[in-house]
DNA sequence: CGGCATCCGTGACGATACTG
DNA sequence: CAGTATCGTCACGGATGCCG
């Protein structure tokens, strides 16, 4: 096995980018920044990659400390993907690659695939300077985040069995395990606006193109806002 | 020609990376962070990388909006590359990416190149929260960068011909233009120490592995940090 | 000499088929 | 369900050559 291509550049950026610098490596990891994801799950998800490099991105990343595989408890065994806490600490280069993409995201063309949480991540910068658990419901599904929170994968205690663990990821697919601070019901369109910096959050609750439902301090002061 | 390999993922991360995932493009982009530079210049600070392939990543650089071909002036005619402002709006990128590499970064490998501005980018994070011209002193060579300065790459009126912009690079190779605020005399563990984040700048001032002269306001507060 | 274009060998990638 | 096996294609890295 040749001894994995680098830059062989003694450059912390240049480091980063042996490690996350190969194809899909960091829309895995987006993937995993939702939690805990079965081999099937991630290629349903990411649409266009094959089954082989999927798998070798997943021993890559295993071997590099991004990700751990671990089996699941007994009904329902299979094995799971999920971050470890340097694989989460990747959360702020997506957000910067986000932020710099929003500008060049334009419209949804005919080919692109699109996911529900994948609008978590700006969702995330729009939250910025809040605290508390947020449910968002799109017509395309159903997610929720946590923000104001760092990313705490796959390290401390696993807190019994309950779906959602204290320190978890900083959002997920579905519905929030817990009671959600807020509720956030809007359209695609708004969530698109307000993802791609256009339309302030509050503005478009001013606007009444996001409902806001629930009685935490968050959501009192979004509808406030 | 087919029509450029994409994601087809309506997510900003994921059209970022539609510009910016291939390999070598952001470590162009990085050594264009320190400004114009020629082709030969790129080719050589990017040991590795073949002819073809920095020729067709400035191409698509160029067609994407990230960089901008322009000719020198009659004494010394040649092109320069440069990054417009989008491009260099992928600083964030650059530092996140290079915040997350640092943990990794370990000692030099005799494999690695090493070029003096490479350590423009940690410490430009060392200094968060200062402004002012900093010229550094390396064995390697000297290089400058301005801390606090937003980078503006190719926008704005030409001043004249003097050799520093003032809205310029926010780093770049050889001393600096003008006169500096401050000067940093250091050797290359001290530098390597502070660029991983081990060492506070301040600290290494205060343990005398840093001279710092200069008589501008961020001189002073560097000595007396 | 700077700025590529061309050619070539190797490895990475994407699609499909197949297996424990 | 979770991958491995196979294969065609393309991208990459290295060398060389052309052209201003």
């Amino acid at each position: 096995m040749p001894p994995r291509r680098s830059y062989d550049q003694y450059c912390s950026a240049a480091r980063a980018l042996d490690s996350v610098g190969d194809r899909w490596t960091l829309l895995i990891v987006r993937e995993l920044l939702a939690g805990p994801r079965r081999y099937t799950d991630l290629h349903a998800d990411l649409p266009g990659v094959s089954t082989d490099v999927l798998a070798s991105r997943l021993r890559d990343m295993e071997r590099d400390g991004l990700t751990t595989r671990r089996r699941l408890p007994p009904p329902g065994a299979a094995h799971v993907y999920e971050l470890t806490e340097r694989g989460g600490a990747l959360l702020p280069v997506l957000q910067a690659l986000g932020a710099w993409g929003e500008a060049a995201l334009g419209e949804r063309r005919p080919t692109d695939a699109v996911r529900a949480h994948w609008f978590a991540l700006p969702l995330l910068r729009a939250l910025d300077g809040e605290t508390g658990l947020v449910e968002v419901r799109l017509d395309e599904g159903v997610f929720h985040l946590r923000a104001g929170a760092s990313p705490a994968h796959g390290i401390g205690p696993a807190d019994g069995d309950g779906p959602v663990r204290s320190d978890g990821p900083v959002y997920g697919d579905g519905p929030a395990g817990g009671e959600p601070d807020a509720v956030l019901s809007l359209d695609t369109d708004t969530c698109t606006a307000v993802s791609r910096g256009e339309l302030a959050l509050t503005d478009a609750v001013r606007a009444g193109r996001v409902v806001v439902t629930g009685d935490g301090p968050l959501a009192k002061r979004l509808r406030e806002a």
